[in-house]
DNA sequence: TTGGAGTAAGTAAGCACTTACTTATCATAC
DNA sequence: GTATGATAAGTAAGTGCTTACTTACTCCAA
């Protein structure tokens, strides 16, 4: 019944993919909790409920284990762009209702960071801990996001409805706050001490401060 | 010569409180470049220039050497708060010259984030790994943070010059700005493929948008 | 001559990784 | 249907090296 719910936690022998992927969700896991060095390759296995000599059977090193991450495919999810498959902001960015673009922008990300606090985690170990996972984020999606807000705003400001500004200050002073207030609620405010409110009205204030910092009449 | 330069370097004896501080000095560098498992006693005794049964000697665990880090004085010279010792902020606040409280207040977050770039990442692996240090530093700095700008915020708002809205969450937005922007150039983009610009032109267009934002009128 | 600065050379436990072996699975031959 | 054998899944018990931490000592200035 339980190992049904919870495929990982199968018992006796599985396939050689299914057992690979299983090791691969737990290193991941364990590894945006503690960091790369502070994770051993026995605790992986002890986790994964097997023996640390099948780890390296799949694995040949504890880095190619953290390397292979890049290549999982739940990794690319969480680099799935906010364009994709959004109809309403697909809708809001047509209609140049610069509100609902920016809301939409603002509570969809808010949305996924909560969702995926490992991955955020693992992010920022990775950076600190300068492994490539980081700099591959940073290259296939951060820099993606900063053409496609910027390149809104550009738009904008060519309709006359938007200040002259480098519109990439104003993406990151907007994704600044997107990203510093999801850290604050999985990092430094667990239990939402300083600020505790709905991604919503998260969504909505940061929308509506950026807007009016950038549009020439609100 | 050079070991006058650099006072770390004194090769010989020094007295114990002098060594003390430049272990812990040492290790303040280490903790914060690889985090505090991905550091070794070994290796702080090598940079320090001893042998590690002195780093030992000073500190009883590896742990305790951590711990240090937040009795230690340039520690808590990082934790220095913006209205002490800044006599522009302080006129500006008295003058309740809103452009210049805001400007002011990002330069210097800026300029000094950027000066103590060992202390954000020592900070941020502290957060990731679950140290004291995160926690202190959060309700030590941050919460007063949010209560003096949140005030001057509250202040304005009764003036009738800024908006109704939770002073906090345009707290939140405004650090978040600051925070991003050091986050980026210390970690993911250290050679401002992105976004390179001065620290004058950040504090300008983050104090701009946020006072649009917050402000009924400009 | 004594007390504190300093070290060389440990120790036990933990680390990533290996070896030599045992079990389960399943297509095929009977 | 059942025995068989190749193959892949799995492990117990290592390997050598590194880790945090200790011991038993030397050196030197006051």
């Amino acid at each position: 019944m339980i190992k049904d719910l919870f495929n990982c936690d199968h018992v006796g022998k599985m396939t050689g993919d299914k057992r690979r992927e299983q090791i691969l969700h737990t290193a991941v896991s364990l590894f945006s909790q503690r960091g790369f060095s502070g994770t051993t390759t026995k605790e992986i296995a002890r986790v994964a409920g097997v023996s640390e000599a099948m780890v390296f059977r799949h694995f040949s090193t504890k880095s190619e284990l953290y390397d292979a991450i890049l290549g999982d495919k739940s990794c690319h999810d969480g680099i799935r762009f906010p364009w994709e498959e959004n109809p309403v902001l697909h809708e809001a960015i047509k209609n140049k209702d610069d509100y609902n673009v920016f809301f939409n922008l603002a509570l969809n990300a808010l949305i996924k960071q909560q969702a995926d606090e490992n991955f955020l985690r693992l992010l920022f170990y990775s950076a600190l801990e300068e492994h490539e996972l980081a700099d591959r984020f940073f290259n296939e999606f951060v820099a993606r996001l900063y053409e496609f807000i910027g390149g809104y705003i550009k738009l904008r400001q060519n309709d006359g409805v938007m200040r002259e500004m480098n519109p990439r200050i104003v993406v990151r002073a907007f994704l600044g706050m997107l990203i510093h207030h999801s850290l604050n609620n999985i990092l430094w405010d667990r239990n939402r001490r300083l600020l505790d409110i709905t991604n919503e009205e998260a969504a909505k204030n940061f929308a509506e401060i950026i807007l009016r910092g950038v549009l020439k009449k609100v």
